[in-house]
DNA sequence: TAAAAAATACCGACCGTTGGGTATGTAAAT
DNA sequence: ATTTACATACCCAACGGTCGGTATTTTTTA
């Protein structure tokens, strides 16, 4: 009745991996960077320490790994967006809201504040993401890019306010930790809207 | 020779206690939130585990109780400050210099970025901290009011300004984490100096 | 091609250390 | 004499990490 499913050494490797990296992820989320432990990822990724101990040398080890997962996953997501969107009928909105949708809530908001936070003490993790994180920024200013040459503005300006948008970003996901109002930060994402569109007309 | 310096209880009490307040605020800067444990604490504060207990009922007390008093402190610093300055030849880039020396960069940032990154993980904290975080921003934006409604600016579109403000140099602040480049945060503020200024005109 | 050998994937008990917290006793002020 | 302030030794749970052993897949070989 029941099938035996073989697999292979490679799949089974694979599995056990990802299994280990969303449980991570997971845990990030749930825990915080140093309220992570070992013990929790094994429980939530139902998987043993000694799967764990064959596939990684430590547990930042297996931080790292998961990290560089989720961020290259996002900056994929970036990339496919680019490839897929239709420039000529773009609204400014739009792009806005799809970085903060995809980036500044929810799981990867929470994972990417974590991440960061714990890179200022914690030397050997900084040295690893800091390079991954300097490309997702950079994949996200690629595709401000292909919207603002199509559009034909002034290079210089619009680079800046793209970099300010994301500060801005960037600081509305802080403050939704202490002060969770979908609502409000809507609003101050038109207000900035707004000005983005005085600025560049 | 040596004058025995006899103190009353009270004074022994509030010595011990700032002495345990800096030494948490120095592991919360040094390791973090939760790399931040009462051994270390212990350890920097010159006390020993007694006189901790003596005071506080468990950690997160005693973390609670440094949190509200750096806190506090920033929100004297800004009190003080505004009382002190001549609003009438005050500059817009004066105000900006002012609360980005002095909450968005060293021990007061790196301090300030933990405790609202472990409000999210950590409901306890979340509650004691969020209405003094809060009180914090409120002075921030009252200093910037007492400078709006000198120059006679539309109070409204002042007041977003304002919120946009602090949200880029919330979002500088954890950029400047994992890429330290002072000149590089100093030119991107005067940026939006130059944008808020045509704003405000 | 089937059995044997080797390599890979995985398991769970164990180890030393550090964590927060407590309990008992001493020093100092009132 | 009594309350307040502090010190030290101790407790147990959780931590990251290790180790000897088992299951599964792959390679070798007869």
């Amino acid at each position: 009745m029941t099938k035996i499913d073989r697999k292979n050494q490679a799949q089974r490797s694979a599995e056990t991996q990802i299994k280990l990296f969303e449980a991570t992820l997971d845990s990030l989320q749930e825990f915080g960077y140093r309220g992570t432990s070992l013990s929790k990822i094994m429980l939530k990724a139902g998987v043993s320490k000694g799967a764990w101990s064959h596939h990684f040398t430590s547990k930042s080890e297996l931080v790292v790994a998961a990290s560089e997962y989720i961020l290259n996953k996002a900056i994929e997501t970036t990339q496919d967006w680019v490839l897929s969107l239709n420039s000529s009928n773009l609204k400014l909105f739009d792009i806005f809201d799809f970085i903060w949708n995809n980036f500044y809530i929810g799981r990867h908001r929470d994972i990417w504040l974590e991440l960061n936070i714990a890179c200022r003490t914690d030397g050997n993790l900084k040295d690893r993401l800091s390079p991954i994180i300097a490309h997702f920024h950079k994949s996200i200013n690629k595709a401000w890019k292909s919207y603002t040459t199509a559009k034909g503005y002034n290079d210089k300006v619009s680079e800046h306010i793209m970099i300010l948008t994301i500060n801005c970003f960037r600081g509305m996901a802080i403050q939704s930790i202490t002060q969770n109002d979908h609502e409000y930060f809507k609003e101050l994402r038109m207000e900035w809207f707004k000005i983005v569109s005085i600025l560049l007309s």
